[in-house]
DNA sequence: AAGTGGTCTAGACCACTTT
DNA sequence: AAGTGGTCTAGACCACTTA
């Protein structure tokens, strides 16, 4: 078995030639984001192709993420114009700011609305379980949510609290952390006020085609990856103390990391 | 115009369900990393479906990253499998270290081969001079090289080194930036000798599905997204002296940073 | 030689948007 | 009513892999 491609070598296919004539004008700037590309129809006849190898051609741009389809409509440009989000922001906004930014974005700080807020106890998966240092069986309290913006949803995330370090429900810090509204300061806040303060932070990234469920939760455009944030909070001591696992709508984020040598 | 996909209502097309009993099964461990799937004529025959429609069903899975076809021979699974890479590590492996991992690796540090390396000087792009700070018109040396582990690409990197930093090369050390050999420790340590050691650093990331030229660079198998970093090092007063723009197949790496609140 | 995936044609019906 | 994209059928020829 050869999992890599074959080389290519005859003439590319027809399909191809005409993504790539659309990706170019694209690219050139002939068609702006939001513009209407051709359509089905009009490139069956302008390149004399079958419905098949038009539709093949457009699947390409779309899977790119380069366009989207709008049923009865059209075809339209999509281009790349995103939030960012900054991690390890250590130095202030004056040194680093607008000036070394490499992407635009549509604006900095922008307004989050909170949408499907869920909290529960569980046992939690393997993985989680494991990056809390948990014992076998120990449970969580898991804190889930939807961001939005300007209505549109970009994120969910699902934080996950040890409940050996919340305690046994004697302290009011840690009976909010089972309520909807977690209080001023968040979580972390309470986490202090438990004697858990985080102090470090750890954030691991992948990226991968979104499954058919975060597909439905993040409205994702076809050929929209996601970015995957786990990240761990940890104390002066370095306990764990929080897992917050997050699953970005990879076209609405850039993520920043601000660092020393 | 609507560009969010309209909501879905009807039952599911034929397709659709074809993919998801085999993406179950897949997930179920009935399918393991490099397993055969069933093909385009069992599937036809298994669900009594049109060939065209058949393909349409493995197209999802293939577009997901999860399978790669392989003319002649099969469909195969193809699970997440890793690198990591790791920026912002200030702390040590003692207590950072596999313990708080959240994804399985193959293997960390693991051995890297340099190719395609290119270096020459040019007046960079818009967005290069914006991270450089530099004027316009002004030059950089840049260096560009693909890096494969065992024998498979995983990232392209361009470094822009501004002419102004470097000096009117006088200097040795600026002499060996524009070898193809840039001498122990690598461009840093030349750009320490000049007197610009790199001491902070900022990283961009994004995410994206990949260019045709991208594609043959990677060899990336159809489905597959990119993970963009953008990466700017800075002198202890801030002035910007390299900027590293890197492309990395995004089934191929974990990123990680570590830092503190 | 048989089986597989890659490409392409020529139709069809549907749901939806636009005019 | 006309146009659009979404789905599906039923064929065809090709290049490639496997046996």
């Amino acid at each position: 078995m050869n999992v890599v491609p074959t080389s290519e070598n005859g003439p590319p296919p027809v399909y191809r030639g005409i993504a790539e004539e659309l990706r170019e004008q694209i690219r050139s700037g002939r068609y702006a984001d939001g513009d209407r590309l051709p359509g089905e129809n009009t490139l069956m006849e302008r390149h004399g192709v079958a419905r098949a190898t038009a539709r093949q051609a457009l699947s390409v741009l779309i899977n790119e993420g380069l366009a989207v389809a709008v049923r009865g409509s059209g075809i339209y440009v999509r281009l790349f114009r995103p939030l960012r989000r900054h991690g390890a922001r250590r130095l202030s906004q004056d040194l680093w700011g607008s000036g070394r930014a490499i992407w635009r974005v549509d604006s900095e700080d922008r307004e989050y609305e909170v949408d499907s807020l869920r909290v529960d106890e569980s046992v939690p998966a393997a993985h989680v379980a494991r990056a809390l240092g948990l014992a076998e069986g120990a449970g969580v309290v898991r804190r889930s949510r939807r961001y939005l913006v300007d209505g549109r949803p970009v994120q969910q995330a699902v934080s996950h609290l040890p409940l050996a370090v919340l305690g046994d429900g004697g302290d009011p810090s840690a009976r909010r952390v089972r309520d909807y509204d977690s209080g001023p300061g968040g979580i972390y806040a309470r986490l202090t006020e438990l004697g858990h303060a985080p102090a470090h932070f750890t954030e691991e990234i992948r990226v991968r085609m979104p499954t058919p469920e975060e597909n439905e939760v993040l409205e994702l455009a076809p050929g929209t990856p996601v970015l995957e944030v786990a990240r761990t909070a940890l104390t002066a001591d370095h306990r764990p103390v929080e897992f917050n696992e997050i699953t970005m709508d990879g076209s609405a984020y850039v993520l920043r990391y601000d660092f020393d040598a």
